[in-house]
DNA sequence: TAAATTCTGGAACAATCGTTCTTTAATATT
DNA sequence: AATATTAAAGAACGATTGTTCCAGAATTTA
């Protein structure tokens, strides 16, 4: 038997979830905070989603899974690395400049507050890191087989370079980074990149 | 008329506060957390520092003047730049690399955790990016100037690009780098620095 | 030594924390 | 329509939060 149906949408419920943890962090969110912000009630928010350190675990997983996709499609499609790599870099950060709040970067804000006190977050976090810097791997490799990149470091030695690059802003850009601030690092990167 | 004598060493308490903070993050350490870890009663840590948020002030002012002061010193005394740089990333993070819970930097961590929900905070946190981004401004004139650095790029675009791969590294430190990555982002912006 | 002052230890506070439970409402199956 | 099942609302739980208070110990000054 069926019995009562939900009045939400676990998915929707998830995305607000992901947002606010993303804008207060896993322990400056209360439950309560979650009970208001999902608009639905205690018990349905513990039946649905266990307790709220499993909730946030749902969250960071829902958002890594769909960043890297879109990193990683964005570089698969792409025929001139170095203005992809560019609009990662730029994409990345640009919400924020419109938001009276900025969010920054889940993953980086993650690693930060709970990598060095939880495991199992830890090595989400860690997952994360490799799929980008494989990512960035086959950005380098791809644009240095199309002769767009430099061979002078290897492919590898550069996806480090762009990652902690990448790691910088999106710390900057929850910290009220400066416009030309973003576009130096940009520039800087790129170049460092070219042949 | 005097009084009672204090039991404790208010700069060593203030020592240990901010290494608790440093470790734990702000929202993670509770006041019972300070009582045990500074060795010292409730009483007597509310006398002194005010409640929790004024100590976490200080041990961040007490941290920030500490490593700004660092900074500028090597760059004041340096005569080979590139040199000073790398030993400047290097030894941000060479510390974590020894530690079971490394501990990143101080200062990112609060950016992250705080700079969004706290204004006087953060306008600490960008008082010290300030300072930092003028040391390396500084260092980087000066290795203009004595012809070891290159002139391709301005000197503040160039101290962006530096004070953002040192973020990134600080956060690297924090969730477990390895050491191939701090070895590859040393090289590659000493690369890009250099004539 | 008495008085004045300051610090210490720990009990105590209201508020909030994350979580569970109980009751009632809604739906599906029979 | 009766029964079974699931969801929703919110009261209630013990634990912990940050902070205050009070009684007593230690020290200085008179």
């Amino acid at each position: 038997m069926m019995g009562r149906v939900k009045e939400f949408n676990e998915i929707e419920a998830l995305d607000k979830a992901t947002e606010l943890f993303w804008t207060k962090g896993y322990n400056a969110t209360s439950a309560n905070d979650l009970v208001q912000f999902l608009g639905l009630s205690r018990s349905s928010l513990y039946a649905t989603f266990g307790d709220k350190r499993r909730l946030f675990v749902r969250a960071i997983d829902h958002y890594r899974a769909r960043n890297v996709k879109a990193v990683v499609k964005m570089i698969e499609t792409s025929d001139d690395l170095l203005e992809t790599i560019r609009e990662i870099f730029v994409r990345s950060v640009s919400q924020d400049f419109l938001r009276k709040t900025p969010k920054g970067c889940l993953m980086v804000n993650t690693a930060i507050e709970l990598v060095p006190h939880d495991e199992e977050i830890a090595q989400m976090v860690q997952a994360n890191e490799q799929d980008l810097l494989h990512a960035f791997e086959a950005a380098i490799r791809k644009g240095q087989e199309l002769d767009q990149l430099t061979n002078r470091h290897t492919a590898s030695a550069l996806a480090n370079f762009l990652y902690n690059n990448l790691t910088g802003l999106r710390v900057s850009s929850r910290a009220r980074m400066e416009k030309q601030a973003l576009k130096d690092v940009v520039e800087l990167c790129l170049s460092a990149l070219r042949k």
